[in-house]
DNA sequence: GCACTTTTGTCGAGCATTGGCATAAGTTGC
DNA sequence: GCAACTTATGCCAATGCTCGACAAAAGTGC
């Protein structure tokens, strides 16, 4: 059954000939066209007209049917959750969002989320059953392969709570759970920079944290919390942290640390959301003050690009899109302080995705989970939505 | 033909039933024990005698076939060559080594691996085309895409080499390229950690540089040059470093740094090799010099710890094996500074491979080559040993 | 030596895959 | 507008991988 091999090839998006899919795939002609009917027949893939004729019978053209089913994509954030409902080409078809406080507890968080899932597909006139998988994004460490945050310092009430058996259990398919800064990255590398291997993401917010994608595949570490760059020592630091270390990045740079920095100059700032304010007004010290966080991280991210030697680096979060100031700070320490080979061909971006990469991401993860040729073969030799006839023996 | 997924099996070298093999692969005992016999054919497998009798007519045991075949290792160090010959389950048959410096140029150390090569499997016996690949390590940033170098430092005349080329070209066989940290850290890995996913691997010697396996597969980054920790600025040193910064984890902890440490305490020491002699004549002041070298790596340590979350870390290098304080000095500081969810269940531990971890690497770099499934199913349809015989049509 | 157990080799049936061929559906030239 | 040509498609018999069954082989235990 090497159905999902022909499916694999148009989950690019491209259309794509029944020829060109047999040269693909090293499979006959006919052969192709047999899976293609089972695609079809499950309603995965569709016709989508006639190419151009090359001077005889013009070749039907095949492609990924995006509405085939739908995914649920989460992001939960410190004081807000977003639930998207998006079709298998990641495009978002409705969402909705709640200013709800992650400290409430799971129940009162993933309780919204079952619900507004719900009603976002009855919105859309789907049933739940067209629903393939969730994929959800948290504030703190999560141990991917089961499901539950790990001792997250944010998330009272979190710790060990099985989130994807919770859901799974309301909304009756596959979950998977991530860390937020890590679906950020997989939203942004998938969405906007699909041909680079090795991407990091650097989230400078509240906190400061890291997702890595190396060889095109997220890096989660041996317990899940690789990545994490808030508690990293800051050369020439020696700030104290909420970590009982000092020197760390988070208590230099995060926006906290930024707003101290600003009082330290006379200007009266509480929050980070004041910071963002002030520097959109085009304050100098606020610019200030991001350009000296921005060097702060560099000098981490040097350290990051020598390790992990990325081709892209994308600097996201609120501050990121605060102030170009910040940017420039970051860029201007780590084309000093890295090695030459590796920041040759370094590119450092802002986020591409306009705010919405965890999103995104947690949407690229319930699809590519749904998707994955494992779970699709599955979903051919007993297709899950029309009830199944019970076996007697 | 899937006759690679049985052979990937026996991989770990235990013998099995054909009904364990049915068993594990899912397919019918009948297709195994076809798949067998074409694996038998070609050498790959060989029966290893009878199970126990359970009660009845005792099954027959198949395993690899160690001496089907054989590989090349080479380790270039600085200023030696290593090459070895050795067998489909990793183990050395035979060995030489020369003491050579890279900077002799690409053709001069090329052409004695090569001789090298050849001498090894003629006194064995055996014949050139049994050699299925090569695996080689560098001292110096590599391409491995490719198989060249890229501007390594210590390697005049290496640049852009075509190093698998011209091995290829003379060997007759495909070669597999890497730097020498990379490579350690495979061949730790694979020999002396197999169940863990997660391992970083430390060398501390005239310069300092990691390897990185991050879910089983070693890190190499956009450009090959993942691991670069030496020139990773170390808090609270300002040290001037040959790379033009200051504060380089190298300009501080490496061979040479350490050695300048001891002369500033009135010790008379030139060379790496001298600090190592020194700490094993039990010198008071080279334990104190390493440990503050140790401190200073865990302080670069932790945050790989933070960034790529390994659940093992191994210091190699020659520093390494001359003295219990580098590595205490490096755990003080590693578990000191590193977030407790990262540190939870990581082990820093000494090598286990005597010092050949680099030849153990690219030796398994060239076995993981030669019986990946892809290369395995090609040299099943066509076997290269026997000459084809020419179709005419 | 006999009954019992378990593996092995062989063989026919089943199913995916292939390549060939007649047909369908366009284009090009007159 | 029609004939000649080109290219894709649907259908089909042949092929080859896979499976399950069965009889023979090779042990154990009494």
């Amino acid at each position: 059954m090497r159905t999902s091999e022909i499916f694999d090839l148009l989950r690019d998006g491209r259309a794509r000939t029944r020829s060109e899919l047999a040269r693909e795939s090293g499979l006959a002609r006919s052969s192709v066209a047999m899976h293609i009917d089972t695609l079809m027949g499950v309603g995965y893939v569709a016709p989508v007209g006639d190419a151009a004729s090359t001077g005889g019978r013009p070749a039907s053209l095949f492609a990924l049917n995006p509405s085939a089913r739908v995914v649920v994509g989460v992001d939960v954030g410190a004081t807000h959750v977003i639930v998207e409902l998006a079709d298998l080409s990641g495009d978002g078809i409705a969402a909705s969002r709640a200013e709800l406080d992650v400290a409430e507890g799971p129940e009162a968080v993933l309780g919204w989320v079952a619900g507004a899932a719900r009603a976002l597909v009855a919105q859309q006139g789907r049933e739940l059953d067209e629903v393939v998988a969730v994929g959800i994004g948290l504030p703190g460490p999560v141990e991917h392969a089961t499901g539950r945050p790990i001792s997250p310092p944010i998330m009272p009430g979190w710790h060990r709570f099985d989130v994807a058996g919770w859901l799974r259990e309301r909304l009756g398919c596959p979950v998977l759970v991530d860390n937020d800064v890590n679906i950020m990255a997989l939203g942004e590398q998938r969405t906007a920079w699909p041909e680079t291997a090795d991407l990091v993401l650097v989230k400078v917010a509240t906190g400061i944290g890291a997702g890595i994608i190396s060889g095109g595949r997220l890096q989660r570490g041996a317990r899940g919390t690789a990545g994490d760059l808030g508690h990293v020592r800051v050369p020439g630091s020696t700030a104290p942290c909420r970590c009982g270390n000092e020197g760390c990045l988070e208590a230099v740079a995060a926006g906290p640390a930024i707003a101290a920095r600003l009082r330290e100059l006379g200007v009266d700032v509480a929050s980070t959301g004041e910071v963002v304010e002030l520097a959109a007004q085009g304050s100098p010290e606020a610019a200030q003050a991001l350009r000296a966080a921005g060097r702060d991280i560099g000098e981490v991210l040097a350290m990051v690009v020598n390790l992990v030697n990325p081709s892209v680096i994308i600097v996201a979060g609120r501050l990121a899109g605060a102030a170009k100031e910040l940017h420039a700070g970051i860029s201007e320490v780590v084309y000093r302080r890295s090695l030459p080979l590796a920041t040759e061909h370094l590119q450092i971006a802002a986020s591409a995705t306009k705010g919405d990469a965890g999103v995104r991401g947690a949407v690229v993860l319930a699809i590519e989970h749904a998707l994955s040729p494992d779970v699709l073969d599955a979903e051919l030799v007993a297709p899950g939505r029309p009830p199944q006839p019970v076996v007697m023996r």
